[in-house]
DNA sequence: CCACAACGAGAGCACTGCTCTTGCTTTTCG
DNA sequence: CGAAAAGCAAGAGCAGTGCTCTCGTTGTGG
C-alpha cells in the first residue's frame, strides 16, 4: 500500500538494529565479530540476517561508512575557534576522543584492512571528510592571510595535489593541500600509534599533552600561526 | 646424545618451516591465516603444529618478532649518507619501501591490533628498533651540530620524553626526543596511510615524491637542515 | 637397556560464514 | 476480492576453523 511501505520500513528499522548489535559486539570482539552470535542477540536465526546484510563483509561495509560519517560529523562539530590554529587544534583533538571512545571503531576505519576485504566504493565518500575538513579549515585561513608565505612545491606530486585541490578544495595552493594531507596522516598516524600500543613506556602519563605537540607540528608545517 | 641434541636442532628447523610457511599464508591471507592450512601445506596433522606453537597466537607473535627485526635492520642497513638529513630521508625511504614489498608483515605490525591479541613482552623490545634508529641519528646530528636551535617543550610529556630519553637516548634533550617519536609516528602514519587505501583518488602518481615531502616535513619540524 | 619425554596423527568439540529448502506472511496486481 | 508473487524467518547442512585429548611411535638421557 503506502509508498514509503509499512514492509520497508520494518526493514530499516531491523536493520539499524543489526548494526546497533553489531557496533556493540565490534566493541568487544573487534573486526572479527560473529555474525551468528550478533543474530544470537537479536534472537534470530543467523541465516535470517542474510536477509539484511549479503555477507559479514557487507555488514562490516555499513559499520564502516557509518563510523567515518560519525568521526567525520564529530570533527565538524568541533571545529570551531577564533583562529584557524584553534580550529584545527580543536578538531584534531575531537578526532581523537573520538578514537579513544571507541578504539575498536577507529581500528575498523584507519587500522589494517580486514584481510581479503576491499572497500566498495560507498566508502570513499564518507572517507574523505576528515581530510577534507583539514583541508576547508586550511583555505579558509589562506584567505584570511592567517598563512604564512611558502615556497611553492614542486614535483609530480605537486600537480596531482593541485587537481586534487581543484576538485575539492578550490582556491588552496597545492603546498597547502598537501600540507593538509600531511597533517592529516599525522592526525591518523598520531591516534593510531596512541591506540595501537606504539607509545607504551614512552608517553604513559600525558598522552594528550604529546598529541597536542604533535598537532601544533602538523599546524607549524601548514604554516598556520 | 650431542650437547647441541639432534632433536633440538630438528625442532628449531621445523619451527622455522612452520614460520616460512606462515610467512607465505600471511602475504596472501593476512593476519588470520589459518593454522590448519600451514599445517597441510607442510604435511602435517594441525595438531602436530601445536607441538611448536601453543596457539595461533603465538605463531603470531613469532612472525610480529621476525618482522619488527626485519623492518629494523632494514633501516638500519639504509641509514647511511652525508648528512644526518640524507641518513633520515635513506631510512625513511628504505622502511616505506619495506612496507610496500609486503604489505600484510607492515599490517601486522603497524596495524590495528589482532582482536583479542595483547602484545607480549617479548615483542617490545624488537618493536622499538625503528624509532629508536631515528631517534639515534637525531642525537649525532645534535651532537655534530646539525640541528637548529629552538625553544625547549614544556608540560608533563616533556618529563616522559627527558625520562625515555635519558633511558635511550643519552644526551638528547627531550625536544628532540619528542620530535623523532613524533617524525616515527608520521613515517608509520604515512606509510599506513599508503598501504591502507587513503591516498587513492587523490595521490596516485608519485606517492615516493609525496612520501619524500611528509618525510622532509618532518625533519623540518626536528630541525634538521 | 629402559623408562621417559618428545612427537605425529587422528578423532572430536564447539564454533564460524554461508547456502538451501521449507513453510508462513505480506504485498501486489489482474 | 482473490490469486500470484515477493519478502521473510527458521532449520538443517556443508566446509572450514582453533584447540584438546588420546593413542601409538620414536628418539634420548640416566
Amino acid at each position: 500500500m503506502s509508498a514509503s511501505g509499512v514492509r520497508a520500513r520494518v526493514r530499516a528499522e531491523m536493520t539499524e538494529e543489526i548494526k546497533a548489535v553489531a557496533r556493540r559486539h565490534l566493541a568487544t570482539d573487534g573486526a572479527n565479530l560473529s555474525l551468528r552470535a550478533v543474530a544470537r542477540d537479536l534472537g534470530m536465526a543467523s541465516s535470517a540476517v542474510y536477509r539484511y546484510f549479503a555477507s559479514r563483509d557487507e555488514l562490516l561495509t555499513a559499520l564502516i561508512i557509518d563510523a567515518y560519517n560519525s568521526v567525520g560529523e564529530t570533527a565538524e562539530r568541533a571545529a570551531t575557534g577564533d583562529s584557524a590554529l584553534d580550529r584545527f587544534l580543536s578538531l584534531t583533538h575531537a578526532v581523537r576522543d573520538w578514537a579513544l571512545a571507541d578504539p575498536h571503531q577507529w581500528a575498523l576505519i584507519y587500522g589494517s584492512p580486514v584481510p581479503g576485504y576491499e572497500a566498495p566504493q560507498d566508502t570513499i565518500g564518507p572517507a574523505t571528510r576528515v581530510v577534507l575538513l583539514i583541508a576547508a579549515v586550511v583555505r579558509d585561513a589562506y584567505q584570511n592571510g592567517e598563512i604564512e608565505d611558502r615556497e611553492p612545491i614542486t614535483g609530480r606530486y605537486a600537480e596531482e595535489l593541485a587537481a586534487v585541490g581543484e576538485r575539492f578544495t578550490p582556491g588552496a595552493p597545492p603546498r597547502l593541500v598537501g600540507a593538509a594531507m600531511s597533517a592529516f596522516i599525522h592526525l591518523s598516524g598520531a591516534v593510531s600509534a596512541e591506540l595501537f600500543g606504539q607509545l607504551k613506556n614512552s608517553v604513559d602519563e600525558d598522552r594528550r599533552g604529546f598529541f597536542e605537540f604533535q598537532m601544533r607540528g602538523a599546524a607549524h608545517l601548514i604554516g598556520l600561526r
